[in-house]
This record gives C-alpha cells, structure tokens and sequence, in this order.
DNA sequence: AGCACGCCGACT
DNA sequence: GTCGGCGTGCTC
C-alpha cells in the first residue's frame, strides 16, 4: 500500500500513462492516460473522476492495475511550480506509518485549492479622469467621492469604503465612470533579518546557541533544548534560524497553540524586525493562499505554525524547530492520526536538515532518544537574568480542607490575600471548563448526561446552558428532572473555572479578576488582547484552564494556585503521570519570572504520590527515571509499541459482531499482543458506538506489516468504521 | 470526499 | 401518483 514516488526527474511523455494521487481518502493511485502534454512527477493535474473534475499529483509511473477502457486522459496541468519530491517522498512516508491512505495526507498538503490557479493579476479601480454622462445616484456619488480621496482600490475593497454593494462598483466601472488600474500583487513576506541587532544571550545561552549554529551547517540531526521555564529556550533557537536565514534556507517553528502566541511573534519581531509567515486555522482564505504560494516559492523564509504547517511545500527547508515538544496538542487524533513531532523529525531526516526539540518537561520519548543517543541533549539549567525558580509547596487538602461548599483551602485564600495586598497578581489554576462537571438530582439521584456521548453534561453558567465537552451538544439548564419530575432539585457537582471565579469574587471582594478558558477566549486576537490586560494590571487575579499555561509572560505574576493537582492522575491513563507532571511544571513556570520571587501552591489530596514529591522536591531526572523503569517493566511506550483500533457504528449489536469477528483473526505472533476488544474509553461517541483493541508490540518486533494485513482480511461493513492510531496518546 | 443510484414517507 | 430522505457503492 505504501506507494514510493519515483524517479523525481522522471519525465512522462504525452500519450503515456501515469499514477495520479488524488487528494481523497481512496485506497491508492488511480492511473490516467497523460494526454497532449508531457508530465512530470510532482506536476498538478486536472483529471475527471466521476463526473467531477479534481486536482491531483502526478506520483509516478502508471500502475497498470486497472482494464485500459476505464482510463481516462488528464485534463490539464496546472502551472503552480510542482509538488517537490521530499514532499511526496514524506506523504507516502506518513501514510505507510499511521496506515492512512496516502490520498488523506496529500489533502492535508493541498488544503488551499485556490493556490493551485495562477496568480490572477489585480485590478484597482480609480475615478475616470473625464466623468462620462451617467445617471448619478447617491450611492454613486459615494463611491466616486471616495475613489477620488483614496488612492486605487479593490472593487470590493472601494464598495466597502464607500459602504454601498458591490454591484454598485461594478455598474460604474461598466459605464466607464471608474477606471481599472492594474495592482502591484501582494507585498512578499519581508525577510526577516539575521543581522538585526536582538538582545544578548547568557553564556549558556550562547554555548547552546553556537551548537545549533554548526548543526544548521550539517546535515540531519536532533537537538533537544531542555531548560526550565524562563531559561530562554527560545532565543536559542532564534539563533538557528538567523543561521539558516544566512544560508538561504527556510525554517519551521511549530507551536502546539499558534493561534494563541502573541508574545512568541512579538519576541520574533524584536529578533528578526519582521514577522514571521503564520499558519494556523484561523488565517483568512488569501492569506493561506499568499502564504501557501509563498512557502512553494522559497519566498517564506520562516513560518511559524501549527502541526498542519509540516505538510507544506517547502521549497528549500533547512530547519524544523518543535516548541513545547511534550505537548499533547502536537497529536492529531481525528482523521490523519499523527504526532507533529515525530513526524517534524522524519521530514527533517528525509530533507537532510537539521531539528530541534525544545521543553522545559521533555516527553519520555525524547528523554530516552536521549539516552540512547539519538538525540543530542542541550542542557539550560539557569533562569535568564539570575530570575529565581518558584518555589512549590503543597498544600494537604485532607489536612487544610476548605470549608464545605468550597473550593479553596486557607492556606491558599491566605497566600492570594497577601500577594494582591503587596500589589502584585496572583492566578488560580483548574483545568476545567465551565461551572461544574457533574449536575445531579437530590430527590433520585439522577445524572444530567449527554445523549450522544458517554459523558456527563457540564453547566456553563455564563453562557446559561449545560454542554457536552465531547459532542458540543447544549440544551438550557432544565427545571425539573428528567427522571423523577422534581423542581429545582438540581445539585452541581465539583468545581469548573466559573464556579472559582465565582467562589474568588466572593473571598477576594475587590480584586478584578479575569477568566480565561478556551470558551471565553476564542481566536488570537481575544487572546492578546486577554494578555495585554493581564499584562498591564487591569486584572489581578487570573483564573484559568489549560490554556493559561502555555508560554505566557507577566512580570507581576508571583502567585500560582493550582485548585486540583490530582486532577488527571486518575483514569488509568499510561501517560497520566507524565502529563500532569508537565502541566503543573508548565503552570508553576507561570509565576515570578522577572525579578520578584514566584510561588507555587499545589492543592493534593495525595501529598506522597511520585508526581507531587517530584514537583516539590525537585527531583525532576527521579521522576522520570520511575516513570521510565515502570514503563520499561509494562512494556509500555517509549520501551514498547502501541497502536490502538477503534471500531464504531450507530448500532451497538453491529459494532460488538465486528469487533468479535476481528479479535477472531487477530495474528498471533511472538510479542504481538492483542488486547480486547473492549468499550472504547467514550463508548458511545457523537452518536457512535466505539470499541478498541490496543495492540502491543516490541520494540523489536514488526508492527506495521500484520497490522495491515489482519485488517486487509476482515473488511468492514460499510457502517462500520475502523480508525487506526499507531503511537496512540490520549483516549481518541 | 463527492456524487450517483436506489428504495420508502408526505406532498401537489 | 411524484419529491426527497439519506443508506450503499464507485470513482482510473
């Protein structure tokens, strides 16, 4: 199934055949006949499938499969610069190892259709300089008033000064009345500036800087940046970039949350003196298409992105640069299972360029590439600027709880009560959307639960609806029971960021308090302007989930709460240990990095667990050294391999007979175990019935080959679906 | 992924 | 009697 693309200068001559990958989920290449024109591997192509016509990639020679009446002859070849050949080489490459078809990768190379056509040249319009004879409406006059203040602007951009429809540019345009002016295209992304004078780096700083210089210079390798929070990991590898930039070549900075990293683009700014090109879902139409286009011409020199940014066209790209590369967000898990930093390393080892990881909390994974000498690690042990670490201290929730119907132990009201009197900001973290996460019946009992998903609905008070975090499904807060009639009955469990924000108004009356959670901030523009009014002191206290933890910088911060430390340890989770190591590791970096000392306040119910005695005792390498000879013992990832099956469908019977008649022609091979099936960690998902199979594997043993095979032998019913997750993370 | 074909309920 | 719901199957 893993089709190699060939000879990448292979010529294909016209009234020849070639294999065209289709960006569609089919199961492989789909060969044409090439026509008038002579082809290449890599070119973009028009061809008629069905009777639609899709955009496609000439892969290579014809497969031959298929009888010769059912070719068809490609339509056209588009004259964008081909697809190069270390892009398709790394599509056919993820395919092969997540087990998708190629054609559902190669769709994530090409998700801007519009950047395939060429540039259309654009047309300004400007006042004529004789007005021709024409009737002259008010929206006329407008329009025409503007077009004489402004210099020439586009129709739809001059309709919208002149604040009338388009229609209305377009009729003066028609009667002569404007004048089409030709615009010089859209100004190239400005090359940042390796020169540009940025701020001085500690010796350590430029000891770790100077061996990612000469690793630019080379070929692959894997450097891995690991420095506490605050250590300045990130110009460090700013100085690799303004190497790669001297040498001509292009850079990729991935970041798990792009779209919320203002104070990244401002510190690239004061490095480079431009921004960067950006890539994330939020990006208008043309912007992705400039963008795109850029990134195929060479003229890009840095992108920063999320993890689809890796599937671009680089024309030359001589960098890959993985921030925060512990984040779980580098993982996708619909569609495409695939982890960005893995594969950011594969892209780097096909391309012959250098990549660097950088964490203050390195994966597993990464500690034992490490180890084992894959990885080169580069060690930041200092704050920048003789900045103190927090100190972290727990807080005994058995020993100090708060009082009943609360969330907060004295101890920890105390602490916020001292740090807001000394004028400075404190912020409380609970990784938990919404009011609370389990509403109840008193009289029976009853739980508030979403129909469509395993999973109990969660109050959003502010928004005045109870929500499915799995689904999105929302209904209003109901009134009586659904179960026993009662009125009012309804009790809310356990705490969300809404209810310690409501709990914080009442304990600290004249703070101002901000929340911030991924339903209250959506979108990169909130964000900043979130972060400028922390940042400025509009708000004192800061109560946020998951999202406050990542990477931001406010001098006055000296306070972090963690309300639930333990939450994410349960759940027999194999990484739960590990993440919430990181996590409450990434929150503490939160607090305290200029100047004044941070302190970190952890709420436990499990004071002894390793996660906690690691955090405050300081015994990070003790901690992951347990974690790796508990994993190595289990057989467990990084030691051993998983991938994961989950079988769905809308009816449970189905699913069940499916998923028994797989386990029945599991492979049974020496250090190939299959496990389950099993009731899918959400075993009733969006509707969909779910069972999994987890299938271990040693390290020394083939995953991929009976993996493919054992699925090959038992197709599914068209209602059933079978989604593959090889290197599986959180519950899929 | 689209877009067909195909077989059962509420409309002109 | 038809319009249209979306289940199933194919596209070189």
């Amino acid at each position: 199934m893993v089709s190699v693309a060939a000879n990448p200068s292979r010529q294909f001559s016209p009234h020849s055949r070639v294999a065209v990958l289709l960006p569609l989920p089919l199961a492989g290449l789909y060969d044409y006949l090439t026509g008038v024109e002579s082809l290449q591997a890599g070119d973009f192509v028009a061809v008629p499938l069905g009777r639609r016509e899709v955009i496609g990639v000439v892969w290579g020679e014809a497969t031959g499969g298929v009888a010769e009446a059912k070719l068809k002859p490609v339509i056209r070849r588009l004259s964008c610069p081909p697809l190069p050949a270390i892009s398709r080489k790394f599509i056919d490459w993820v395919a092969g190892y997540t087990i998708a078809p190629p054609g559902a990768v190669l769709r994530m190379a090409m998700s801007v259709p519009q950047a395939l056509e060429p540039v259309r040249d654009l047309v300004a319009c400007r006042a004529a300089v004789v007005l021709p004879e024409i009737k002259l409406t008010e929206a006329r006059r407008r329009v025409l008033r503007v077009a004489g203040d402004l210099p020439p602007l586009l129709p739809a951009d001059l309709a919208r000064e002149a604040g009338v429809g388009p229609a209305v540019v377009k009729g003066l345009l028609e009667a002569g009345a404007l004048e089409p002016v030709p615009m010089a295209p859209p100004p190239p992304f400005a090359s940042p500036d390796p020169d540009h004078p940025g701020p001085s780096l500690s010796p350590g700083q430029q000891a770790a800087a100077d061996h990612l210089r000469q690793a630019v210079a080379g070929g692959f390798s894997v450097s891995v940046i690991d420095g506490v929070t605050g250590s300045g990991k990130t110009e460090v590898y700013f100085e690799a970039i303004a190497a790669g930039l001297a040498a001509g070549r292009q850079s990729l900075v991935l970041l798990p949350e792009i779209a919320l990293s203002a104070q990244w683009l401002e510190r690239f700014r004061r490095r480079f003196g431009v921004e960067p090109a950006q890539w994330h879902s939020e990006l208008s139409d043309a912007k992705r298409r400039d963008t795109w286009r850029a990134v195929a011409a060479g003229t890009a020199k840095v992108v920063v992105g999320a993890r689809s940014a890796l599937f671009l066209p680089y024309k030359e790209l001589g960098l890959l640069i993985v921030d925060e590369e512990h984040d779980a967000g580098f993982k996708q898990d619909d569609g495409v299972a695939y982890h960005a930093r893995d594969m950011a390393v594969v892209r780097g080892q096909l391309g012959g360029c250098p990549v660097v990881l950088a964490s203050a909390t390195p994966s597993m994974e990464t500690v034992a590439n490490i180890a084992s000498g894959r990885y080169t690690r580069l060690h930041l042990p200092d704050r920048h600027a003789g900045a103190a670490l927090p100190t972290m201290d727990l807080i005994d929730l058995r020993r100090d709880p708060p009082p009943r119907g609360f969330w907060l132990s004295p101890l920890l009201v105390k602490a916020v009560e001292d740090t807001l009197a000394a004028g400075e900001q404190a912020m409380l973290f609970l990784n938990r959307r919404g009011y609370a996460p389990l509403t109840l019946c008193r009289k029976c009992g009853h739980r508030l639960q979403c129909p469509h998903c395993t999973a109990w609905l969660v109050e959003h008070r502010g928004a005045g609806r109870m929500v499915c975090h799995h689904c999105g499904h929302h209904v209003r807060p109901p009134t009586k029971c659904p179960q026993c009639e009662a009125e009012d009955s309804f009790a809310a469990c356990g705490p969300g960021v809404e209810r310690i924000a409501e709990e914080a108004a009442h304990r600290f009356p004249n703070a101002r308090i901000g929340v911030m959670a991924s339903d209250t901030v959506t979108g990169p523009q909130q964000a900043a302007d979130f972060v400028r009014r922390v940042a400025e002191h509009e708000i004192d206290l800061l109560i946020g989930t998951q999202i406050v933890a990542k990477g931001y910088h406010f001098p006055l911060l000296t306070l972090v709460g963690v309300v639930d430390a333990d939450l994410g340890l349960d759940g027999g989770d194999l990484r739960a240990g590990e993440r919430t190591h990181q996590l409450l590791c990434q929150v503490a970096g939160r607090a305290g990095r200029a100047e004044r000392p941070g302190r970190v306040l952890l709420q436990t119910f499990q004071p002894a667990h390793p996660v906690m005695v690691a955090l405050t005792s300081g015994g990070r390498d003790d901690f992951i050294e347990a974690e790796a000879e508990a994993r190595r013992l289990a057989g467990m990832p990084p030691y051993g391999r998983l991938a994961a099956l989950i079988v769905s469908g809308p009816e449970a019977g189905a699913v069940d007979d499916f998923a028994r008649k797989l386990a029945r022609a599991a492979p049974s091979l020496e250090g190939f175990q299959v496990i389950g099936p099993a009731p899918a960690p959400l075993a009733l998902l969006r509707g969909r019935h779910r069972r999994r199979f987890l299938i271990k594997v040693r390290r020394d043993v083939a995953l991929h080959g009976p993996l493919r095979a054992w699925l090959a032998a038992v197709p599914a019913p068209s209602a059933i679906r079978v989604q593959v997750d090889v290197d599986p993370y959180g519950f899929l």
